[in-house]
DNA sequence: TGTATTTATGTTTTT
DNA sequence: CATAAATACA
């Protein structure tokens, strides 16, 4: 048997590159930028490069490749395995790394040993205690803009003490006790937010230089992919790895930049060259995945941001179809308008793998999602999250999460009486206030709750009980995880409570748990020896498109955001409408952001490799109510010759939609927006709207001589002008 | 104590 | 509208 020479092995990773491909795959010693485009082959570069270290300056063992989600970091060890290189490299999220090495490391890190990861809607809870402790009333401040105002703080890292020096008035001084009486019960109940996870490491490195240098050997070159969306915490953990052999690669696209609000800094890719001497600096801007037409939209949208590194896409592609813009009349025409087109995708035989749809908002979802079930249209959406938001998926990760870590009372206070085991709030506040009292934990007096003086017997054997069942199931962390999560619902008693529910018309709560143990099966069926604490750290650290399936045969829906880094051969985003894509909550919203905005549109449509379909409907249901909606400023931006409007609201077409106006009385069938009108106190005016509400015909008028009202239509006493009539001039308003 | 009903309140985007 | 907290009731 004769082996490939090294040599072979080397030229295999650099067939089919591009110059700068080959540039940037390598450069092996120093710093290295790579401004990569969208579709511009970055993934290959970084897998190629990866591979090419492996094999030529230093072992597999010795890369670190850090990617934006976990989905990501997968797909890139599955290509590097196929490239033949061992599968010793590190290859994982900023969050997940940190969470590995913060728990080898817990003891220099001053971490108890079984720190568990505290989600946002654990944070929200330990805010909610911390408030308490701070003892103001939750009046002014609600928990989830606290947990806003901390986490930027974190992300900034500025410490809870810093916080306290640096405020300046009343309300900032507020702020911080609640900031430092949050890391306070967060201490105590051993848990880590997310952004903790990435600050301690910060801070560990830089504080221990024996460990900076420890890591420094095992990681001599470390790969940072989506630079652009590093926060300040990760930029220090980057260098501080990488301090003396400066082998850092980091690759990105600052017009990719989307995550400002939670602290990323696009300067530190901005910053790269003067960060580092000498760095090399690739640029890729032949984009591979898009037709000209795609990339000339996209361009042309994202070449309006007035704060911009120069840099111009070109593709070698076809010229492809125009870029279509869909105009409906409301959110329902618009899904069923876009279900419709699936079915028949569908129906010709085409993979709906192949198409996804884009929004800004999660909210969005829902007409799509009711009109694809209705057109018997196949899909999943990007939300893996929201599985683990559901109530009883949420109880059994509490339990996994107490008996790993005991000092979790917000888990504890969650399942110390569910199932109901007749263990009220008066109970529970009563333990709580004793240990509060003591100075000692509430577990603590769950094992013994005859010392809780309040606590009368009936309570003190109910709550006897509910700690023997913590004694018994306190095994399950030896125990594999899905036979862990197997133990604890059967015996806690969960399933007996969830047996008798179920026929209603959610989704049946036993089959959640279900398709959890079967999630935590396919979890160690990857690893040997996987434990219930890896587990619980994977899922605690799991992201939306973690859980997106390739291949299903189903059309994708996700947020815009969740769209980062992947491609699809059709894309449609919906809801290109002002204040909904350049996203704006209200009016002088100070944290308005147009550029990334468009950048965030930018990033949707360089998605599409072969159809672009952008949707704007004139009314939107927004909480309930349909709303007005004029087309985003972007669908401005696009270049008229690669688009085609598609206007479903144009002259009659959407007669179907009014058809519950023919069995109005009078004429009113014949009316629509645009119709002018008529009426004894206002004079002439012109319906901007008409729709049902309820039993009524609401409509808004605009009156030549005045404002516009909304008037119910058999009151509004109208009477229907001809233009003819009326005559030009009289609406130049 | 636990459950049902009402009322207030609120929201981008995510690891 | 959708969830969470507050209140009323069994």
């Amino acid at each position: 048997m004769v082996h490939a020479s090294n040599t072979d092995h080397l030229s295999a990773l650099l067939t089919d590159l591009t110059d700068p491909q080959r540039e940037a795959v390598c450069h092996t010693d120093g710093p290295l930028l790579v401004l990569a485009g969208a579709g511009c082959g970055k993934t290959r570069v970084i897998t190629r490069r990866a591979a090419y270290l492996a094999r030529t300056v230093t072992k597999p063992r010795n890369v670190l490749a850090i990617t934006f989600t976990n989905k990501a970091a997968a797909e890139m060890y599955e290509r590097i395995s196929a490239l033949g290189v061992g599968s010793e490299m590190t290859i994982c999220t900023f969050h997940s790394l940190c969470y590995r090495l913060l728990r080898i490391h817990h003891e220099r890190a001053g971490l108890p040993e079984d720190f568990t990861v505290f989600d946002s809607a654990d944070q929200r809870k330990v805010i909610q205690l911390a408030i308490a402790r701070a003892q103001l009333s939750a009046d002014n401040w609600s928990p989830a803009r606290l947990q806003g105002v901390i986490s930027n703080a974190k992300n900034a890292m500025v410490t809870a003490s810093r916080f306290a020096n640096d405020a300046n008035d009343w309300s900032e001084r507020t702020v911080a006790k609640v900031y430092e009486a949050y890391e306070m019960v967060l201490a105590e109940q051993h848990g880590l937010d997310f952004d903790d996870l990435l600050l301690k490491l910060a801070f560990l490195l830089r504080d221990d230089e024996e460990f900076r240098r420890q890591l420094e050997r095992r990681y001599t070159h470390v790969l940072i992919d989506e630079y652009q969306d590093t926060n300040s915490a990760q930029y220090l953990i980057a260098h501080l790895i990488t301090e003396q052999n400066k082998n850092i690669c980091a690759t990105g696209d600052p017009d990719q930049s989307i995550y400002g609000w939670r602290g990323a800094d696009i300067g530190n890719i901005l910053r790269f060259e003067e960060d580092h001497e000498h760095a090399q600096v690739v640029r890729l801007e032949r984009n591979y995945r898009s037709t000209k037409r795609i990339l000339a939209a996209a361009s042309s949208v994202i070449e309006h941001n007035v704060q911009r590194k120069d840099k111009t896409l070109w593709t070698e592609n076809e010229e492809g179809a125009r870029v279509r813009v869909l105009v409906t009349s409301d959110s329902d025409e618009e899904s069923e308008t876009i279900a419709s087109e699936l079915a028949e995708r569908r129906n010709n035989g085409e993979d709906l793998s192949d198409v996804a749809i884009f929004y800004r908002l999660n909210s969005l979802s829902r007409t799509v999602e009711e009109a694809l079930l209705h057109g018997g249209v196949p899909y999943q959406v990007a939300r893996g999250v929201e599985f683990y938001n559901r109530k009883e998926i949420k109880d059994v990760l509490a339990y996994v999460r107490l008996l790993i870590n005991v000092h979790d009372e917000v888990s504890l206070t969650r399942i110390i009486n569910t199932p109901t085991r007749g263990i009220g709030k008066t109970t529970i506040d009563r333990i709580i206030a004793h240990a509060r009292a003591t100075g000692r934990e509430m577990f603590e007096f769950v094992f013994e709750p005859e010392s809780v003086p309040t606590l009368k017997n009936a309570a003190i054997g109910k709550v006897r009980a509910f700690a023997e069942l913590l004694g018994t199931l306190r095994t399950v962390t030896q125990e594999s995880p899905s036979i862990a999560l197997e133990r604890i619902i059967r015996e806690s008693g969960l399933q007996a409570s969830l047996k008798g529910e179920g026929s209603g018309f959610d989704s049946d709560p036993m089959e959640n748990i279900n398709e959890l143990i079967s999630a935590a099966a396919t979890f160690e069926r990857d690893r040997t020896d996987a434990t219930l604490v890896d587990w619980m750290a994977h899922t605690s650290l799991l992201s939306d498109v973690d859980a997106v399936e390739d291949g299903s045969g189903r059309a994708t829906l996700m947020t815009l955001h969740a769209a980062k880094g992947l491609e699809f051969p059709v894309v449609y985003i919906i809801g290109l409408e002002d204040g909904l894509l350049p996203f704006q909550r209200e009016p002088g919203d100070p944290t308005y952001n147009e550029e990334e905005e468009r950048r965030l549109c930018f990033v949707g449509m360089t998605r599409a490799k072969r159809e672009l379909t952008l949707s704007h409907t004139k009314y939107r249901m927004v909480r309930g109510v349909s709303e007005r909606k004029s087309k985003s400023p972007f669908i401005d931006e696009l270049p008229g010759a690669d688009i085609e409007v598609v206007d479903h609201t144009a002259n009659g077409a959407d007669s179907s939609r009014r058809g519950w106006l023919d069995d109005l009385p009078h004429d009113i069938a014949q009316w629509g927006p645009g119709t002018l009108v008529r009426n004894d106190d206002w004079g002439l005016g012109r319906i901007e709207w008409i729709r049902r509400n309820g039993a009524q015909v609401h409509l808004e008028v605009t009156f030549a001589k005045g404002p516009t009202k909304t008037l119910i239509l058999p009151f509004a006493n109208l009477e229907r002008v001809d233009f003819d009539e009326v005559g030009e001039g009289a609406f130049d308003y």
